[in-house]
DNA sequence: TGTACATCAGTGAACGCGCGTTCACTGATGTAC
DNA sequence: TGTACATCAGTGAACGCGCGTTCACTGATGTAC
């Protein structure tokens, strides 16, 4: 699958460089074959041989943002001792990666992703599995200590991930919203919906 | 646009619910028009007749289920006295909502959805304004009594929605959450995080 | 009530276009001896 | 260090398929007089 000489890693490059770009201009319907080729300058048969279809390019190039992501939000939450600081800094962090990489942004909210994630949620997890395990250690264990509610994992991630995600979707489509005040607000709001104290 | 004759209306349901019920089973890639013409049994010009083009029939489908959700959150807003229980209701709304109609579902949280809210915003809130003032006064009226924080609107409609659209769109994808779980839980969670009171 | 006529609704063959993919081939790279 | 060779990487013409759309036409409906 991976390249077997330096040159062919410099190719692989350009054409997810390329795929992204068109990406974020045109939306999925610019992902085809002969825009994704002309963009790069590299050859269709290039493409096949690195990558088998267009699909198998879509897959990389969600599976290395994926992993991009997973891994700056496992890195926040590694520098965090608490988990209120922790919460606030997974919220931030993906806040500020959205801002930073919008088509990429665009590209892991897509039909894409999600089909990436019906299909192949078993792959996916093998292949983050080592993004994902720090970050369902370290819910555990705050689930243990009592801080955070003992929710089903999946509601926990829906309260936390949910706003951003909403947030960053309509940042992204209609613009109509002030990331800055978001990343002020939100993740103080979000902590309250998972804490085990209050009301 | 709308039809002009009896039969017409008829026709136009046949092709919407055929559009409808392929989108559920083969998704995005499923709305073709020889498929929704095979399935809902109308012709090929009836189609272009009453819809233009294959994104029209899309768009229509669409502005129909939006409407639909706009309409029962309404309903379930107008029973709700308190900030509190119309939150919550909103909540159970939409997750009920989401069970019910699991294609319609799937298709508000489409790229598709997002096309028709990036390019026609304008238009969308003229089309669904009979739903949208109820909704953004209702939200009006509570935080000017104060029990709803002051935040700006898309805000406060992704800290409400997104962990429930997070909850449907991976009970509709992979299918490892509870729905009755989440309908138990979320609410109150998800009201704690846009009340004024508290921590 | 009857008739003429404009409009609406429905039909399906035909078309062209752009898509993803295949394939036979050339050239570059790295390795074994 | 030199050479032979297997493998990897790159190339682009060609193909076929399914797509959305057009269009000339027939039939049904409703309305005016």
């Amino acid at each position: 699958m991976s390249p077997k000489q330096q040159r062919g890693e410099a190719t692989v490059e350009l054409l997810l460089d390329a795929a992204l770009r068109l990406y974020g201009q045109e939306g999925e319907q610019g992902l085809t074959v002969s825009a994704v080729t002309k963009a790069s300058g590299v050859s269709l048969g290039s493409l096949y041989h690195h990558f088998g279809s267009i699909d198998g390019l879509v897959d990389a190039l969600l599976m290395r943002w994926l992993e991009r992501l997973l891994g700056e939000m496992v890195t926040a939450l590694e520098r965090s001792r608490t988990a209120r600081t922790g919460v606030r800094a997974l919220v931030r962090t993906y806040l500020s990666f959205v801002r930073e990489h919008p088509a990429a942004g665009r590209l892991l909210h897509s039909s894409h992703a999600d089909r990436l994630g019906m299909a192949q949620a078993k792959q996916l997890r093998d292949t983050q599995e080592a993004r994902l395990t720090p970050l369902a250690g370290w819910l555990q264990r705050h689930v243990d200590k009592g801080e955070i509610a003992p929710l089903a994992p999946p509601l926990l991630e829906s309260l936390v991930l949910g706003p951003v995600i909403g947030v960053s979707r309509r940042w992204l489509a209609v613009g109509d919203v002030d990331l800055d005040e978001a990343a002020r607000v939100l993740p103080e709001r979000i902590w309250r919906s998972v804490s085990t104290d209050g009301a």
